[in-house]
DNA sequence: CCCGCCCTACGAAAGTCATCGTTGACACGG
DNA sequence: CCGTGTCAACGATGACTTTCGTAGGGCGGG
């Protein structure tokens, strides 16, 4: 079981809080200056304090005192967004298919022999565990 | 032809239109009845018409009469939409790592061997792709 | 010929998102 | 002890999203 959770059921993140989220993830934890330059500092200090204070009743986030202000960190993890957000993709977009998810991420990046490597690790170690059980 | 400007900021679907899109990839066309019914028919005619009209504004799909009725048809691939979301998820959650998207991808779901083989196919390709550049 | 049905068009209403101004607390240097 | 700078809290605002009520056109059966 997870733990945390505020109002309700885990729904996905705006693009705003992703970006906020972003930081947090990256750095491990920020106060509302830090990450408020982490995203550039063209957004106002206040937005992002209450976008940090919206994340937090959602559960996203906590926070604990700092000399006079807060540092945030994440209470979410990023493996769990991702695979929120990989399930949506993968259901609307490619109707199930996690090939042709695949197929797409490859096609539009440009991949090094080096991260083809590892991702074919991946699915080795994926097929290993299957075997396993 | 249409009038609708694709020049812009190819920006993303909101949740809604999201979901009228997957029904016209997924079926390859659909009336305002049809995909209302393949939406599962609780939300409001008017309401898919409206999401209809917004995204054939937007230059997302376009229509042709059919009787009486106009039959809708995706003029956006989803592989172009799937690819930007991928980007977004991929910078945003899994800090540019592709490796890690799949990891995430492949412990959130069991897939069978056969798509497993297939996935590692995808990889193949690329990388044969790659070499004969 | 008129009625009810199926269709599109329009725009209002309710809800959500993102942004920021303003306020008041507190701390520190002068 | 006063002004300045850093901080959190709150509420207002405007933009966007989603929903649907209502209107009007046209067609087919009675």
């Amino acid at each position: 079981m997870t733990g945390q959770r505020q109002g309700g059921d885990p729904k996905g993140f705006t693009n705003r809080e992703l970006d906020i989220m972003s930081v947090l993830w990256r750095e491990g934890s920020g106060t509302v200056a830090e990450v408020r330059d982490a995203l550039g500092g063209h957004v106002g200090y206040t937005t992002v304090l209450k976008m940090l204070q919206i994340l937090e009743e959602k559960g996203a986030v906590g926070h604990e005192r700092e000399g006079r202000a807060y540092r945030y960190h994440p209470l979410v993890e990023s493996a769990s967004a991702g695979g929120r957000a990989l399930r949506r993709i993968v259901n609307k977009i490619f109707h199930g298919s996690a090939e042709m998810l695949l197929a797409t991420l490859v096609e539009d990046r440009d991949f090094s022999d080096e991260e083809i490597r590892r991702m074919r690790s991946v699915l080795d170690r994926a097929e290993r565990r299957r075997e396993e059980e």
